[in-house]
DNA sequence: AATGAATGAGAGTTCATTCAT
DNA sequence: TATGAATGAACTCTCATTCAT
């Protein structure tokens, strides 16, 4: 969860009030995931925590805040599944191989938590431009330095980075989350796809 | 618009019935992209559209009804432009290149329209896999051909459909809605990118 | 149906204007009896009757209008079912006998507008006093000669009156109208009492 | 007013609940008796309590819940005031006298409350069955303990019942609520002419 | 004489948020 | 720190009535 453990005002979380806040934030997840953004109400969330309804607005301005704390929560969670995958890669096409598997992993694993960060965009479309744009600074990353070592083509990255993005969440919407395909086998397909789009 | 003009109950509908009908379509569509569907009210919708509330009622049973009405004209509507621009292509790359070309001056021209289809995975789930479906549909026959030509390596036709959809989807998010960059270079570098991908 | 045949604003009626007020009348009993005052809609009367909307308000100001005009003439018919019934009886136990037996059966065959009459209490009180008003003076007048004759006891004939349609209203509603006990062995049976109850 | 003091759900009120709901349903008798059912609205009835309209709902489910409880708790109240009445005569007919002039004092006394029960008809039929059920059984009991006493002639009880019912609910409804004749008055000459018309 | 499209007030209901306890 | 009763604005939807045609 997060790690700046404060209530509303930016005051310090006693070790009880930290308690209540997580276990507000589990619940507003759970309730998100299974519901939508709209049909979530304050008092569902506070009832699958135990907590009184006013207790919520002691640690949350409102109920988008919380949602927006959660999408930049898996967006964190989301990054550090595929960096930790990535670094057992040896070469680049392993690195990335493994990067796209264990995003599709995430997706077919979590399919409720991935429907709250669709929903962003209409929640809180900053929110969402932050998650695409950290997500994608990692994709971009990795190609501007493959363009220069030469081993793929040059292009411009962002652009690249995004068609991937946009390749990635689509094929994880349909095969992951839709259907219940075995996330290895599209990742495999996947980055064989854009491997050799991206070769020289 | 619908070509169907009737109005609930299926009755049929007078010149002037018809006109208040598709004013109501376009006050609708310019609310639902402005505010989305859940901000969007029956109230905004007929003071957009300069009618009284009750009139609505006279020609949708409800919110949600509308929505997919619009969701189903927009899929029409970005189907036939691909369709339309593609004929004119000469070989299979051209025609692929003005597809897409056709999508994105699309989506650049009407991001209003892209920002309703994308809240119906929300909103009707049901009409956005149909949406979805009749789109890859194209996709997928036009791979499936140039597989059998020997044109393009063979692969899953669908599975390549939902990348180079997701691909275009998410290009024209980033370049044609949320910046404004030229479409035609969009569609140019998503061309070269998945030509490659796709070749022997 | 009324006799007095005119539009509102009282202007008189074509033949055709008749025809048209006479099939809203209808319809209006219809769907009053169905539905209930409440529930039913001049859409639904309209088209019931097979005209337009408008056209309900050029014989009727409203509603409530067509209301009162049915529990006048639902009035009308019953106390015409009592009297001719009544005025076949050679003796005074046997015309009230008949005429007991004429109102049981008018509820039983008609439960339907029978309720419209009981809803007049809330819809529009003024009628329901005139509908009683009319039905007891029947009574009234019956049982204050009897008295004159010495055929029964001295009493209030107003409070008795009441009392009778009292007992003969409960008797239709429950034995006539909720299970369905034949009208006459009701009407025997209340006649009875009644005859012992106001004897000398 | 019900003993049991519960919101929706069934969840237990506080001290404040008790007394909010409390005056809920005082308002609603009020509300019922003045404009009818269908001319309540949540609104008025709130307004009529000092609170907000979401209020309401935080004790009742709906409109009609409030109603059914008003129904049940009057049909309480007046068969408890005539119990009580009752208990205190020494013979069967001072029993019925005292019961009946019970009957029309509550009616005299509470015109209001008498307004809404016979609403019921169309409001909620199964609580007025279950009114009417619940009144009748009293005074069926009575007869029948009186015919096998051969106090009074034999006969159909319910039928009787009915009758007996019906007589004193519409002189209740003349005397009592439409002018205002003295209830005792009314219970004497309803009691003589009774148990005259029963006696053998 | 007849129409039916248009109206808008008002219905029942929900829910994010506040605040006295 | 925690509570939950109270709020009221906003929602979707209905329908008696009007009026231009």
């Amino acid at each position: 969860m997060s790690d700046t453990l404060t209530g509303v005002g930016g005051r310090p979380l006693s070790k009880r009030g930290e308690r209540t806040r997580r276990r507000l934030l589990e619940a507003a997840e759970a309730v998100f995931a299974e519901l939508g953004y709209h049909d979530a109400s304050i008092v569902k969330i506070t009832e699958a925590a135990g907590v009184g309804q006013g207790t919520f607005y002691l640690y949350f301005t409102g109920k988008k805040e919380v949602f927006d704390e959660l999408v930049l929560d898996l967006n964190h969670r989301v990054r550090q599944a595929m960096t930790e995958a990535s670094s057992k890669g040896k070469t680049r096409a392993e690195t990335e191989r493994l990067g796209f598997a264990a995003f599709f992993r995430f997706t077919a694993e979590h399919p409720a938590l991935y429907r709250i960060i669709r929903q962003a965009e209409f929640v809180s479309p900053e929110i969402l431009h932050l998650h695409y744009a950290r997500l994608t600074s990692g994709y971009v990353a990795g190609l501007r330095q493959a363009m220069e070592a030469g081993e793929i083509a040059e292009g411009d990255p962002e652009l690249l980075a995004w068609a991937l993005m946009g390749a990635n969440v689509f094929l994880g919407l349909r095969f992951a989350v839709w259907s219940s395909t075995d996330p290895k086998m599209v990742a495999d397909a996947t980055a064989k796809l854009l491997r050799k789009g991206l070769g020289k």
